[in-house]
DNA sequence: AGTAATCTACTAATTAGTAGATAGTCTGTA
DNA sequence: TACAGACTATCTACTAATTAGTAGATTACT
């Protein structure tokens, strides 16, 4: 399964509908529309929905894990790690309103299946473990203060962002998701 | 309209769907098999899903207004009610794996009638302006340390306990919702 | 010749919502 | 008190749209 420009533009336009309306909200009708393409044409790419969408959380992930691993390369202060971390989110959200895909499917996660429930998890996890790295050498460097568990801390952290990107979307106000980011750097960050 | 049982039923029965499974994965179809009743009968109480929808979110949102005022009233320390807070949400995700409803209507915002997209965004409005009033007194009383802007470490505050719902349900782990408020206590609590 | 990608045409289920009939209950009045 | 009319809640039976998915033919590339 070599991946076909049809192929790219189906995991493409559907990423696009989950990240903005969710999983339930997207439709094999709907996406054959959007690429110009029959709805048996896609069953042929991908044979059920749910095939479909396991491959556009993978993908997600591991391009995400990319970044990830980049940043880490690319900063060796905590600091701008965690900058260059939020950045990726704020510019999720101002490329039209988009929320993190995986907090998307976390609203949806008792209506999805198995196979894609696991993806999101994995997501979530990778997400909040590096998250922890970075905060417990942001400590040790004494960059960062607070007294919590560094991965308790990340799953805070993570899901202050999650929360926010929906409450930013909500009042069309990006300023809103950055405001957070900033609250929290005045939260943690030692004073120079 | 004086509310009848039936009628009570329907919302319960609604707003239970909602808070599990998001506003699109609920359906009139499977409401009536819920509540024993026919399709066209849920049409007599709610002429549209629309108008249930409104009216579920409506009532979610006038007992929290009466929940917050309980708490104002019968609380004099800001700390001691920001927990009685907290406390609302852990209790809900306890029920049952259950998401704030309103968080859970955030992620089905694009898809949502403008009428149900006002009660959603009032909620937020509401929640986050008890929360600032409550951590600025918090400040002036030197309970609480912190630098920004009350209103945005409400925002942040309250996306963390939104956000933080979807992580500990997927995980099936409660106690990670329970950690991150123990978290903020920590990040924002002035030592003894 | 074989394979990959597409199509039309279909199925069976589910969706929100409507039409119209049938009970049961409440109220005002003779 | 007894009855007439109105109202409330429910039902069955339907519509039109949308859903995921299948069967089988056709086109096009290699």
């Amino acid at each position: 399964m070599p991946p076909t420009a049809t192929y790219e533009k189906l995991l493409d336009a559907a990423q696009d509908v989950i990240q903005v309306r969710g999983f339930n909200a997207f439709s094999y009708g709907q996406l054959a529309t959007t690429v110009g393409i029959s709805t048996a044409s896609i069953h042929h790419h991908f044979p059920t929905k749910n095939d479909l969408g396991e491959e556009v959380v993978r993908r997600y992930r591991v391009r995400f894990n990319g970044v990830l691993e980049k940043i880490r390369t690319e900063c060796s202060n905590p600091a701008e790690c965690l900058e260059r971390y939020c950045a990726e989110f704020v510019a999720t959200m101002e490329s039209g309103g988009r929320i993190c895909l995986c907090g998307m499917l976390a609203s949806d996660y008792e209506t999805l299946p198995e196979n894609i429930r696991r993806e999101v998890r994995l997501f979530f996890g990778e997400n909040e473990e590096w998250l922890a790295a970075i905060l417990d050498k942001g400590r040790r460097d004494g960059v960062f203060r607070f007294e919590a568990d560094a991965s308790d801390l990340a799953i805070t952290f993570f899901s202050t962002l999650e929360g926010a990107m929906l409450d930013s979307r909500m009042f069309e106000d990006h300023s809103r998701l950055r405001r957070t980011i900033e609250c929290w750097r005045g939260l943690i960050t030692v004073a120079v």
